[in-house]
DNA sequence: AGCACGCCGACT
DNA sequence: GTCGGCGTGCTC
C-alpha cells in the first residue's frame, strides 16, 4: 500500500552532473550548495543520499536534496558517499516540507532523522605520508590529526584526499553470545541439562546473548562451557542486542472494538482525529498498530513522555498478536537508542513507540503514525531548545502525506485547530467514543468569599477521606506565590508596566511582578470595578497543601514533577500533570480561575481540557471552585460536552485570525534594542510579501535576565508566514549580537 | 605607519 | 559553522 507522492525527489541523479547538497550545519544562513558529482561516485546517489563535501577546505557531512536547478556554479566535487546513513527519499520530502512550513533550518530537520550520537569527527586514513604514525585504513579523530599535523596539515591532507571524513555511529558494547555450530552434534543423551539449553538456543534462532540464555533456562555457566567444549556451540563476542520485544498476545480481545475504525483509517490513509476516552487510548493505539502490521507495514506511535512510551510498549506486548516486534525510542535509552534506530530503519521492528525525539525516525515500510494525547504540550519542543519547535502531530501529518501513510491523533479533547475546515490540513474524524463514566460535578461559587478553601470543599474532602478513599487536589502552580483578585468581580491585580499578574510571596504584604521585578504594596482598589475587597487567590500548591492540612487536621500529600511526599495520604495536592496521571475517588480544583482567566491563543481550550481530564480521573466527584460559575468553557467541560466547545470556540478562532483559519509566527529576538528595531523595521518589514502583517517589537522584561523583543507575524496563508519567519531568522543569523527564535503556528501565545 | 579587534559576508 | 577581509581606532 505504498502511495508514492514523489514531488521532486524520486528521480535518480546520475552522470557527471551537479547536485544540491544540504550540509548538516544547523543554521538559517546557509542554503543547500551545488557540487559536482564525479562519475566514479554517481551510482546509487539519489535525493536523500548522505555525502561528504568540502566547504572552505573542510569536509562536511551533507544530504543530497536533488539535482542542481542552475548547473554551472558548482566547482567543488563531492568527496565520498556514505551509503549506510541515507535518508529515505519520502522522508526527505517530508523534511523539506517541514523545514519550509515551520521555518526550521533544513539541516536541523535532517539531523533529527539521523542515528543519535553520530560521530562526524572521524577520518579514514586513505594514503598516509611516510612520516605519519597511522596506517592506511585506520580511523583517527579530527583532534588527533590536528595535534599531529596542525590545522593546515589537516586541511592539506583533506584537500589531497589523503584522509577522508568517515562518520560512524557509536560502537555497541559487545557481550558474549552463544551460537549453535552447524555440523555433527555431540551425543547429549546423558546430559539432559545441556540438551535442554541447546534446544532453547535453537528455538531462539540459534544465537542469543549468553546471559539471556542462562536466565531463560535457569542453567549455570558451566553448562555453556561444557557445550562449547563439546563443539555444540561457540561462545563469541558480539554487539549487545537492541532492546526489541516480541509480542506475546493475550490481550487482543480488548482491542476488538477499535479495529474496524482503525482499519478504515489505515486503509484509506491521510490524517485523522479520533476522540475517545483517555483510558481507551492504549487499545486504540494497538488497533492502529495492528492494522498497519497486518498490511506488512510499520507503525510509529508518538507519546508525550517517556513513561507513557514505556507503558504503551508494555501494553502493545500483550495487545498485539504474537510474532511482532515492539520497541521504545526515547532519550532514556542511552546507548541502546542507536541500535533501536538501526532496527527500525532496517524494518526489524513492526511497531516503534517514542517521544517527540522519534518523530522523524526513518521507517523501512511506513504504514501508520499515531499521536497519543495529541494536545499535550510535550509534543512540541520549545523554540531555542533541543528538538524541533514543531508539534509531532504536524511532523506526522507531513510524513503521512509524503510517505503515503495514515496519521491518527488520539485524545478525548483534541486541539481545536484540527476541527476547522480550511486549515493547513484537512483532517478526517473517526467516530468519537463517549466517556465511559462521568462523575457528579459540583461547581462552587466563590464570589463574595475571601477564603481559598470553601466549606463545601473541606466537607467533601472529609467525607471521602473518612470513607478510606482518595482526593486529588489540582493546583497548577508551584511554591507559595498567590495572585491578588477582586472578590467582587474576579479581576486580577496586574503589573502596571508589563501586565503580568502581581504575586504575593510567603504571605507578605508586598506584591511582586514575576516578569519585571516591580514591587508594590497590596493596598488599593480593583482597576476594573473599584471595589476595595481584594484578596489573595490562585494559591500555589504548597500553600493549598498547608491550608488543607490545617483545616482537615491531617497530613496532606504532595505530588509535583520534582517532589513526592506522603503520596498515599487520603488527600494529595499536586500539579495537573501529576494528579491527572492517577485515578481518584474525587478530584478538586480549588482555583480553576487561574486557568480560566488566562488569555490568548489556546487558553480556553486548555481550561476546558484541564476540567475534562480531571473529570476523567475522578470516579465519584469533581469539585471546582470559581468566581466565574457561568463561564461557558467551565460549564461545557463539566458536562463533558466537547461539541459545545467546538461550537463556541471555533468561530472565535476564525474571527481572531488564529490557526488554522489564518497563520502566525512568533519571533523572539534577543539582543540590543537598536539592532532589534533595525532588523525588524529596516530589513524584515520592507521585505515581507503582501498580506503579511508584522507587529511592532514588544519588549518582554524578565526578572534578573536581559529583556527580549517579541514580534508577531500573521497572514491568511501559511507559506508567506513561514517565509517571513525564516527571513527574520536569517536576518538575525547574519547580524552579530542578535539571536532569533521563531515558532510558526504555536499552540499557545 | 603598524597593529589589534570586531563586524560582515562568503563559502558551492 | 568558520574563516578571512577590512574598517575603526589605538599605539609607537
Amino acid at each position: 500500500m505504498v502511495r508514492a507522492t514523489g514531488r521532486r525527489t524520486d528521480r535518480v541523479v546520475h552522470g557527471q552532473e551537479s547536485i544540491r547538497v544540504a550540509l548538516l550545519i544547523p543554521t538559517h544562513a546557509l542554503p543547500p550548495l551545488s557540487y559536482v558529482l564525479p562519475d566514479r561516485l554517481s551510482s546509487g546517489v539519489r535525493p536523500g543520499t548522505v555525502v561528504v563535501a568540502p566547504l572552505s577546505g573542510r569536509s562536511r557531512l551533507g544530504v543530497v536534496v536533488g539535482p542542481d536547478p542552475q548547473p554551472g556554479r558548482a566547482w567543488e566535487e563531492i568527496s565520498s558517499v556514505q551509503n549506510g546513513l541515507s535518508v529515505p527519499p519520502d522522508l526527505l520530502e517530508a523534511c523539506l516540507r517541514i523545514s519550509e512550513s515551520y521555518a526550521v533550518p533544513l539541516p536541523t530537520v535532517l539531523r533529527a532523522t539521523f542515528p543519535p550520537g553520530l560521530d562526524a569527527g572521524r577520518f579514514l586514513v586513505v594514503r598516509p605520508d611516510t612520516d605519519w604514525s597511522w596506517e592506511a585504513g585506520s580511523v583517527v579523530s579530527r583532534a588527533e590529526i590536528k595535534r599531529a599535523l596542525g590545522p593546515d596539515g589537516l586541511r592539506a591532507a583533506e584537500a589531497g584526499g589523503q584522509v577522508s571524513l568517515s562518520p560512524a555511529v557509536p560502537e555497541r558494547k559487545t557481550v558474549e553470545w552463544s551460537v549453535v555450530r552447524g555440523g555433527a552434534e555431540p551425543d547429549l543423551g546423558r546430559a539432559p541439562r545441556q540438551r535442554e539449553v541447546l534446544e532453547a538456543l535453537k528455538d531462539r534462532g540459534g544465537a542469543l546473548p549468553s546471559a539471556a540464555l542462562l536466565s531463560r533456562t535457569g542453567a549455570a555457566r558451566s553448562v555453556l562451557r561444557e557445550l562449547a567444549r563439546r563443539g555444540a556451540i561457540s561462545l563469541v563476542r558480539r554487539p549487545e542486542p537492541a532492546p526489541l520485544f516480541e509480542t506475546s498476545g493475550g490481550g487482543e480481545e480488548e482491542v476488538e472494538p477499535f479495529r474496524r475504525d482503525a482499519g478504515r483509517a489505515v486503509g484509506r490513509g491521510g490524517p485523522f482525529v479520533w476522540r475517545l476516552p483517555t483510558g481507551e487510548q492504549p487499545d486504540a493505539v494497538a488497533a492502529v498498530a495492528r492494522a498497519a502490521v497486518e498490511e506488512g507495514e510499520q507503525a510509529l506511535i508518538l507519546a508525550p513522555e517517556r513513561e507513557a512510551v514505556d507503558r504503551l510498549v508494555r501494553h502493545l506486548h500483550r495487545a498485539l498478536p504474537p510474532g511482532h516486534t515492539v520497541a521504545a525510542y526515547h532519550g532514556g535509552l542511552g546507548r541502546d537508542r542507536g541500535a533501536v534506530h538501526a532496527a527500525v530503519r532496517d524494518g526489524q521492528v513492526s511497531v516503534v513507540v517514542g517521544t517527540r525525539a522519534a518523530a522523524l525516525l526513518p521507517l523501512a515500510r511506513p504504514g501508520a503514525f499515531c499521536v497519543v494525547d495529541e494536545p499535550d504540550g510535550s509534543h512540541r519542543a520549545e523554540a531555542g531548545y533541543e528538538g524541533l519547535p514543531v508539534h509531532t502531530r504536524d511532523v506526522a501529518f507531513a510524513r503521512g502525506r509524503a510517505e503515503g501513510a495514515a496519521v491518527v491523533c488520539l485524545s478525548p479533547v483534541p486541539s481545536l485547530r484540527l476541527f476547522a475546515a480550511g486549515g493547513r490540513t484537512r483532517v478526517g474524524e473517526l467516530p468519537p467514543r463517549p466517556p465511559a463514566e462521568w462523575p457528579s460535578v459540583r461547581i462552587v461559587d466563590m464570589r463574595g468569599s475571601g477564603s481559598v478553601l470553601s466549606s463545601t470543599l473541606l466537607d467533601a474532602c472529609r467525607r471521602i477521606a473518612a470513607g478510606g478513599r482518595r482526593v486529588g487536589v489540582i493546583v497548577d502552580r508551584l511554591g507559595y506565590a498567590a495572585v491578588v483578585t477582586c472578590n467582587r468581580c474576579g479581576a486580577v491585580r496586574r503589573c502596571p508596566g508589563c501586565d503580568a499578574p502581581l504575586a504575593s510571596h510567603d504571605g507578605s504584604r508586598l506584591l511582586a511582578c514575576s516578569r519585571c521585578g516591580l514591587r508594590e504594596s497590596d493596598e488599593g482598589r480593583c482597576a476594573e470595578c473599584g471595589s476595595d475587597r481584594l484578596s489573595p487567590a490562585g494559591s500555589a500548591v504548597e500553600r493549598v497543601r498547608e491550608g488543607l492540612a490545617e483545616a482537615l487536621g491531617e497530613p496532606v500529600g504532595l505530588i509535583t514533577a520534582g517532589r513526592r511526599e506522603l503520596d498515599d495520604a487520603s488527600v494529595v495536592a499536586g500539579t495537573a500533570r501529576c494528579v491527572l496521571r492517577e485515578g481518584w475517588d474525587a478530584v478538586v480544583i480549588p482555583d480553576v480561575d487561574s486557568s480560566l482567566r488566562a488569555s490568548g491563543l489556546g487558553a480556553t481550550e486548555r481550561s476546558f481540557r484541564l476540567i475534562y481530564r480531571a473529570a476523567e480521573v475522578a470516579s465519584d466527584l469533581l469539585l471546582v471552585q470559581t468566581r466565574a460559575p457561568g463561564h461557558h468553557a467551565l460549564l461545557a467541560a463539566a458536562r463533558g460536552d466537547y461539541e459545545a466547545l467546538v461550537a463556541s470556540e471555533v468561530p472565535l478562532l476564525r474571527a481572531a485570525g488564529y490557526p488554522p483559519f489564518a497563520h502566525l509566527a512568533v519571533a523572539s529576538l534577543h539582543g540590543p534594542e537598536e539592532k532589534v528595531l533595525f532588523a525588524v523595521e529596516s530589513r524584515l518589514r520592507p521585505a515581507v510579501e503582501a498580506g503579511v502583517e508584522v507587529s511592532d517589537p514588544v519588549g518582554v522584561a524578565r526578572a534578573g535576565r536581559p529583556p527580549f523583543w517579541r514580534v508577531l507575524i500573521r497572514a491568511r496563508r501559511p507559506d508567506p508566514v513561514a517565509r517571513a519567519a525564516a527571513l527574520v531568522a536569517r536576518i538575525a543569523a547574519g547580524t552579530h549580537g542578535l539571536r532569533a527564535r521563531v515558532e510558526v503556528d504555536p499552540e499557545e501565545v
